[in-house]
DNA sequence: TATAATTAACTAAGTGTTTAGTTAGTATAA
DNA sequence: TTATACTAACTAAACACTTAGTTAATTATA
């Protein structure tokens, strides 16, 4: 066996380990079930990973560094784009990630609300996605020619509540809402849009 | 040994298993540590339970109960109020509920992000919820002599991401952000209850 | 009113099963 | 022939749940 298949084993097991994750959680997912799933022996998942816990370690370093590139590409893209368009842009990039990223999402998100969970992923996350609202929100101050008032703490609180958690609960429940409802993602995506976009004027705006 | 009351150990049991399932998750719950917190021999919480699965049920049961009690409770309080009273009556009910039922929420919230719950818990609790919501704004059109789109189920889902889940991270996270961010209880709220009203403010009443 | 019968509340010490992780080895490509 | 990729078979520990009782209090009976 050559290089390429082992790459290509390794990630088969991270996939089935995700799967598995959203499926029934951290504690609930055998590692017997990912191996089963992965098409391997268990003791190779023990080759690749030191052990269960390090393959959701993997798992969370991936999505923080994928929301990370993701977040950077849409900056330079649009280095100048603020305003309406600027939460446009933003919540595009929120929504394609929380779209792609769902599965492990629901594992962040189970894990965080475990009261030990002192190193949260929600809250690493949390913090990327509201250093990248403040950067639109920044822009739109300097077009102003106000100054931004980095140090308001309770800005960030606000970011979180009115603009990170709707993406998470989009990410968690969608599913739920499409079948017990039957709407049209693109219905949810509308209408989510114009809540998101509405909170933000309201919150930075209109006062 | 004298005999406790039965009612009183059932409820110390429930308590225990509610404190250990919020720090751990159900799953990685253990019964034997559910018995040693709660102060009472394993076999008896197979005397009181069925499984370990009827403790969550039980939980969860409670849970739907007080908020269902908590909401009547309120309509009947102020049954008259729309507006800016009405939305600040409810968001008291809301904040006091989440602050009240922080844990068992945090469970909730960490079960229903596990792919197959399929009777989640959320999801009943968000319908409880809206209809809440509804009555208020019920109230709303009806004094300004309009009627409620009671069939417009984009409605719910607007309510459920701006109105439900911004509470649910509430309870998730306002720990977190305390002692990360040295934020007081009052300051939260303050500015969460802004955010709450403006955004319900701008879904229902601006366009 | 004393005592025997009954039951609710509770426990020590298991049982069998499931689990994460290991060992000791084989096959293959370079 | 050496390093990498992989597996069948295994183990120790952890786990949910059970068994087989005990204790304390209540109720029925003499």
């Amino acid at each position: 066996m050559n290089k390429r298949d082992a790459v290509e084993t390794k990630a088969r097991i991270l996939s089935a380990a995700e799967d598995i994750f959203s499926e029934v959680g951290f504690d609930g997912a055998r590692v017997d079930d990912i191996a089963k799933d992965a098409g391997v022996n268990k003791a190779l998942i023990y080759y690749y990973f030191k052990s269960k816990n390090e393959i959701l370690e993997t798992l969370f370093s991936s999505l923080i560094e994928d929301v990370r590139k993701m977040l950077i590409e849409s900056m330079e893209r649009t280095p100048d784009v603020c305003g309406d368009d600027g939460y446009r842009a933003l919540f595009d990039v929120y929504i394609r990630f929380v779209s792609q990223k769902r599965k492990i999402i629901r594992v962040a998100v189970a894990e965080s609300a475990k009261m030990d969970a002192t190193s949260s992923i929600v809250m690493e996350l949390g913090n990327l996605i509201i250093n990248a609202e403040i950067e639109v929100l920044r822009k739109e101050y300097e077009k102003k020619g106000l100054h931004f008032p980095k140090d308001k703490q309770e800005l960030l609180v606000m970011e979180f509540f009115t603009g990170l958690t709707p993406f998470l609960s989009y990410a968690l429940y969608k599913d739920q809402w499409e079948n017990q409802y039957g709407l049209s993602e693109k219905a949810l995506q509308d209408y989510f849009y114009q809540a998101f976009k509405k909170a933000h004027l309201a919150a930075h705006l209109s006062e």
